[in-house]
DNA sequence: GGTTTGACTCGTA
DNA sequence: CTACGAGCCAAAC
């Protein structure tokens, strides 16, 4: 009898964890995505909360700071040591945060078709 | 088991 | 524009 857990509990991440990393790495430099937007890219629509969970077990490699709120907005307090790390991982990217805030008319990231396809299960 | 918590989102006022 | 509340879902108590 093989057993699969999809549980973390084994020491490993959710295949949910796993998908939203790969979407998160697919967030082209310059740009962001919501938390809301990488989870509908990831497979689970309402799991937002979710992304900023999996984010927070995140190695630093992963362009974690390329994830804001739907607003635009860093999701840590603003005056935090992670809202500034973010701000200047963005910064350095050519997105400026300005009044606290992503224009995401101009920098959200918008997947090709292509895109969709190759990271939907 | 239930309750609380949080790197969220959306509608209303 | 801000403030609040309800909805959301998995993890941690």
């Amino acid at each position: 009898m093989v057993s699969v857990s999809s549980a973390p509990s084994d020491g490993a991440p959710s295949v949910f964890c796993a998908r939203a990393w790969q979407v998160v790495r697919s967030i082209p430099r310059g740009n962001v995505a919501s938390y809301g937007q990488v989870a509908e890219l990831a497979g689970m629509p309402r799991g937002a909360r979710q992304v900023g969970r999996a984010l927070r077990l995140a190695p630093d490699s992963l362009p974690w700071h390329r994830v804001v709120t739907a607003s635009g907005r860093i999701a840590f307090a603003a005056h935090s040591d992670a809202y500034r790390r973010q701000c200047a991982r963005l910064s350095e990217e050519e997105v400026p945060v300005i009044g606290g805030r992503i224009d995401m008319r101009r920098f959200r990231w918008q997947p090709t078709l292509d895109e969709r396809l190759w990271m939907l299960p």
